[in-house]
DNA sequence: AAGATTAGCAACCGCCAATCA
DNA sequence: GTGATTGGCGGTTGCTAATCT
């Protein structure tokens, strides 16, 4: 006897999300939560499997994510943490406030892994590759790659070094996310969040959200510090909001995040 | 200009661990 | 203790846009 499906297989629709799909996923969710993953579907009306909901949501429709690409300081903090941890990409996803694990692995797959192999560094182990002389590939015959990525190497050597010796992973993963706590670009990649023009003035629009979504996963520890949930209680349910961080010398909270989503009243 | 190739990303699949009855 | 159910994770696929020839 086989495991059941995650969802009937009939009548489930597949492949990429509508707009109108995505409208009635965050509708529902911004007004109930996600308590059952498997029901949600049937409840908010979509022909969808609860687990490509949750995908979408997390991975996509979730307000509290930065969309466009990583910033130099997020990439060198992805490569040291991989070196500590390897394929863990929720775990690093973790350490990276606003990303998800696929798209750092995403990110991983297709740009990171080729920079360190170009460079001549194994992308699985960090350790520098055994390269045939003659090979193009060599890194002394490739001046393209950019010299933060040497910088990054050296780092996540050094990180390694550490490691072994008196400072515990913890402490030295606690290193390399306070020296990500300020990143340069944050303010351009939050403007580029959902440029979808129909869903963005769908969201724009004066229809009413009340919040109960649990946002359990909305506590986030970029330098141990910066991003302690406090709960407001609204309309009957906890709702987190972030205490601000600075980003480019401009404070951020959960408003600004929801605000700069398109949705303005979570019924503060 | 057109076809071929490559790169990037969203989404799916299968497995695993946690939880519950 | 055991099997069913669910959520989550990592690997992989397939589509599309960009680039190359």
């Amino acid at each position: 006897m086989g495991r059941q499906p995650c969802c009937d297989k009939l009548g489930v629709k597949k492949g990429p999300w509508t707009t109108e799909e995505d409208k009635k996923l965050i509708n529902f969710i911004l007004n109930n939560g996600h308590c059952c993953w498997r029901a949600l579907p049937k409840l908010a009306g979509l022909r969808r499997c609860g687990k490509s909901c949750r995908l979408r949501w997390t991975n996509y429709l979730r307000p509290d994510l930065r969309r466009g690409l990583l910033s130099h300081e997020e990439e060198q903090l992805v490569i040291d943490l991989h070196a500590h941890m390897g394929n863990k990409w929720s775990k690093i996803a973790s350490r990276l406030r606003g990303r998800t694990d696929n798209e750092i692995k995403n990110h991983w797959n297709t740009r990171i892994k080729k920079k360190l192999v170009k460079m001549g560094i194994d992308p699985v182990t960090h350790q520098p590759l055994n390269q045939d002389p003659n090979s193009t590939d060599n890194p002394k015959n490739s001046c393209s790659v950019s010299d933060d990525i040497s910088m990054v190497t050296k780092s996540s050597s050094t990180k390694n070094i550490e490691t072994n010796g008196t400072r515990t992973e913890d402490e030295s993963i606690s290193t390399i996310t306070d020296q990500n706590s300020s990143m340069d670009n944050d303010n351009h990649q939050l403007s580029n969040i959902y440029n979808d023009e129909e869903l963005f003035s769908y969201l724009w629009s004066d229809e009413s959200t009340k919040a109960e979504t649990p946002w359990s996963d909305s506590n986030y520890d970029v330098g141990g510090t910066l991003y302690h949930d406090n709960n407001v209680s609204c309309a009957g349910a906890d709702f987190p909001i972030c205490s601000p961080e600075r980003i480019n010398g401009v404070d951020w909270t959960f408003q600004d995040y929801c605000q700069d989503f398109g949705v303005h009243d979570f019924g503060f």
